[in-house]
DNA sequence: GACAAATTTAGACTATATCTAATGTGATAT
DNA sequence: ATATCACATTAGATATAGTCTAAATTTGTC
C-alpha cells in the first residue's frame, strides 16, 4: 500500500494524516507479525519524524478506535489463571478480551465431513489449544485437565 | 474439593504444602472464573495466613510449572497490535501465548455433518472471534477485514 | 497571518510483575 | 534436643507497560 493509499484511509475514517500517526499506520502496513506499543514505538524513532510515547500510544488508540487497527490478546493486560479442574479450552473475545470456558472436545479426525479441510484445520488449533510450534510432534497426546 | 485432597494434590507434585501455597491453591479451585495474581493476592489476603506480594507470584509460579494450574492469555503481557488488511482469525497459544493468525472462514452453517453439534458451537466462537457476550445479536455480520 | 482545534511532548504517575537480600521454617541427622 | 540446610516468606527496590497532565506546537480554515 503507498503513502497516499494510506493518507486516504486515514481521512477516510476521520483522522488527521500527521506525521507520527502515518509513521505508526504504516509501520502496521508493512509489518505483519503482531509488534507491540513498545516494538512500534521504537522502531517509529528509529528514523524522523520523532514520536513521543504518548502520541504513539494515542495514536495506536486512535487507529484501533477508527477500525484501521485491531488491539489482540487484551484482557486488562494482566495474567489470568485457572485451576486446571476439568478438562476445557479457553476463547478470547477478539472485542472485549473476555476469557472463555469452552467445554473440552477432541481433534475431529476425519476430514470428509460436510466442514471441509480448511475449517478441520482451524478447529485444531483451538481444539489442541497449542500453537503449530508448541503442538506435539506426532500423535502424543498432551495431558490438558 | 477438601483440603486433605489440596494437600496430597501439592505433595504429589512435589511441593510442599505451606499456608501460602495453600491458599492460593484453594481460592482457585473454589472459584472458577480467571482471577488476576492481584485478585488472588487480595483475596488471600483478606485473612489468615498473610501472604507478600512476592510469596503469591512465587506460589502461582510453582503452581503453573508443576501443572496444577494453567496461566492464560500470556503473550508477554503487552498488547499487540495488527493493520487490519487480510481478515483473519487470531488464535493464542495455551503454551506460549503466541499469537497466531488463521486464515478468514465463515462460521459453518449446517449442523448436520460429521462434526457434531458440540464442535460447531465451538468452531462458531472462533470463527467469530466474539465472546458470546459480544457477539451481535441475530444473523448481523460484523466487519472484521 | 490569525485563530481554534487537534496533536505532540516530556515527564509524572499507576499498575503489574520480578528481583534481592535478609529472615523464618521444618525435616533430618546427630 | 539442637544443629543444619534446603526451602519459603518477607519488605522493599526495581523493571516494564501503559496512562495522564499541562504546556507547547502544528494544522486546517478564514
Amino acid at each position: 500500500m503507498d503513502a497516499e493509499a494510506i493518507k486516504r484511509s486515514l481521512e477516510g475514517s476521520g483522522l488527521r494524516c500527521t506525521p507520527q500517526r502515518y509513521a505508526v499506520m504504516a509501520f502496521l502496513m508493512k509489518h505483519n507479525r503482531h509488534p507491540t506499543a513498545a516494538e512500534i514505538f521504537e522502531a517509529v524513532n528509529r528514523v524522523d519524524p520523532r514520536s513521543s510515547r504518548a502520541t504513539t500510544y494515542n495514536n495506536l488508540r486512535d487507529l484501533v478506535q477508527a477500525g484501521l487497527v485491531r488491539e489482540v490478546a487484551v484482557e486488562g493486560r494482566a495474567a489470568r489463571f485457572d485451576a486446571k479442574g476439568v478438562r476445557h479450552h479457553h476463547f478470547i473475545c477478539d472485542r472485549c478480551g473476555k476469557v472463555e470456558d469452552i467445554e473440552w472436545c477432541d481433534v475431529p479426525r476425519p476430514a470428509s465431513g460436510s466442514l471441509g479441510k480448511r475449517i478441520l484445520r482451524e478447529c485444531e488449533l483451538i481444539f489442541r489449544g497449542l500453537c503449530t510450534k508448541c503442538a506435539p510432534r506426532r500423535h502424543a497426546s498432551r495431558s490438558v485437565s
